[in-house]
DNA sequence: GTAGGACCTCAACTTCGCTCGAGGTCAAGG
DNA sequence: CCTTGACCTCGAGCGAAGTTGAGGTCCTAC
């Protein structure tokens, strides 16, 4: 019933068993939740939208208290600290397009030249893409 | 020995077998790669950046011509068209930080009434997270 | 001519965030 | 009492973008 928070049913069993969200169960074996865990549930998806993953939200979830419900300041806390996150993302997606317009005129793509094509920088972007095979510490690459 | 365009050799033969890069075969049947596959490796990775599947990227490399190596000016069309799906990008992540900041104060992070958490425009993000997923036409769903 | 390294193939494995299905149980209405 | 539908568990599978490893071949230098 609970997944009424617009998520698939699967979707929140596969949560509680990551520790993400929590449910008693009733004498039937079925699992009641806690009115707070709709709240849980959308910090969780809003901070997916940011870019978290699954382990980084449930560190953030970590810090919160476990004998209370979170307060609305706690929350607070935990979502601004999205906000340097995005700005990065931000601006490495914004550095790119400005590379991508200095270099749309030209059509060079190449790896001695272009700054677009720098494996140095990739592992900043945490962004869309490959990014734990990309973020590895591949240094000292020759780059033809 | 083409490795040295920086990527790992398992990653060249993989995208040899999704028919992104070509190489011909010497008598000893060991890969010899055309000069002009080293800038198709360079699109491709810039694609990656950008946040292009490879199947997309696919696509793009299929409308070069097939019987001589492209032009900048075809290399420079292609990668003309990132431009408008990088703003895209850019724009979601700002709107998403600018309603972030507006929640910030509030802690609110409801169902009912937060805009942040919104399922319905989570599709064109096309961004981190589970986006095949999130995609789903998903219609109707109660927001609590 | 032989040792060493660099290449080859092919299948299996990885991570992340889930979904799907089979087979079983529970609860409420008629 | 019985049926129906909603819940349960557990394991398997997906999809993207590769990596890893076993076992085999090739080429070059000494």
């Amino acid at each position: 019933m609970a997944t009424r928070a617009g998520i698939a049913h699967s979707a929140l069993r596969f949560y509680e068993t990551e520790g993400l969200v929590h449910s008693e169960r009733t004498a039937g074996n079925q699992r009641r939740y806690h009115r707070s865990e709709l709240r849980r549930i959308a910090f969780i998806r809003v901070a997916q939208r940011v870019g978290l993953s699954l382990d980084e939200i449930r560190e953030a979830l970590a810090t919160l208290p476990a004998t209370r419900a979170p307060t609305e300041k706690e929350w607070a806390r935990l979502s601004a600290t999205w906000r340097p996150r995005l700005d990065a993302q931000i601006a490495v997606l914004e550095g790119l397009r400005d590379q991508l317009d200095s270099c749309i005129g030209c059509g060079c793509l190449s790896f001695r030249v272009c700054r677009l094509y720098n494996p140095g920088d990739i592992a900043a972007t945490h962004g869309p893409g490959p990014r734990y095979l990309l973020g590895d510490p591949r240094q000292g690459e020759a780059v033809d």
